[in-house]
DNA sequence: TTGTAAATGCTAAAATATTAGCATATTACC
DNA sequence: GGTAATATGCTAATATTTTAGCATTTACAA
């Protein structure tokens, strides 16, 4: 499995995949509440067990219901959707992301710092050429 | 009009979005190029229309072709579904993001030194608190 | 134990997305 | 002008997604 942006999630399936990366695991109840516009029960019940059918999903028995949880590690679908962003609206310029990202809120000086030491192991780290 | 990444697209009309941002302009012939799994010519076409209609994509005649372009700018479009990524997938922290987006690639001493520059500069510039 | 609230299993209807086909227009070239 | 190549305009069929309903099960408490 690869792929988090592109692949084949239908919108549904897609709002109802960020939840479940957002929250980390997610009972029936809890997409119902995150949905915008959200249907009916029955239907985030439909949406979870075809998520599940794909393989996008596992769930286990919590009491009377069921807890679903992504099978795909959250970090590794985050550096998925990440590439896809950046190689779509940012040349695949890992500079012009990290631009929008740090405009994108106003970051404190503890955090431009973090920043700042964050780069300077990436220099002391690097293995490539 | 806010969200790139998560609202009303259904699955070809983001993939066609993807591949116009990441043109710029495109072509029905460019599109259908691009595409995974590519539909007829006609599909193609029809999608570009929906997304006309829905006010995200404007086209322009050229020569007897007509070329599309997104209506919502790129570094915009692109800014946006950067936050959505982060707030997804990295609880909401520039650093994380950071930090996924350098372990993307091994990135050179001098691309390390820009962001360096880059970070030293927000540092200055910031307006915050 | 029995009643009730809240869950799931299953099925099917309704809405939307995806696709292609045929008719027509435009451009370039002979 | 005639013709071929390459567009678009419009329409409709097909497939998929999205939705809800009803029957059944489960946990808990009176």
């Amino acid at each position: 499995m690869e792929d988090y942006g592109t692949l084949k999630l239908s919108r549904r399936e897609r709002q109802i995949m960020d939840i479940v990366y957002q929250r980390g695991s997610v009972s029936v109840a809890d997409v119902l509440e995150d949905l915008p516009d959200p249907p009916s029960y029955s239907t985030v019940r439909a949406l979870l067990r075809i998520l599940e059918e794909k393989g996008y999903l596992v769930h286990e028995k919590d009491g009377r219901r069921y807890i679903y949880r992504p099978t795909q590690p959250r970090h590794l679908a985050g550096r998925s959707a990440l590439k896809q962003i950046f190689q779509t609206f940012f040349d695949k310029s890992i500079e012009k992301t990290v631009i929008a990202l740090v405009s994108e809120v106003d970051l404190s000086d503890e955090e431009l710092d973090r920043l700042s030491q964050l780069i300077e192991q990436a220099k002391k780290g690097d293995t490539s050429s």
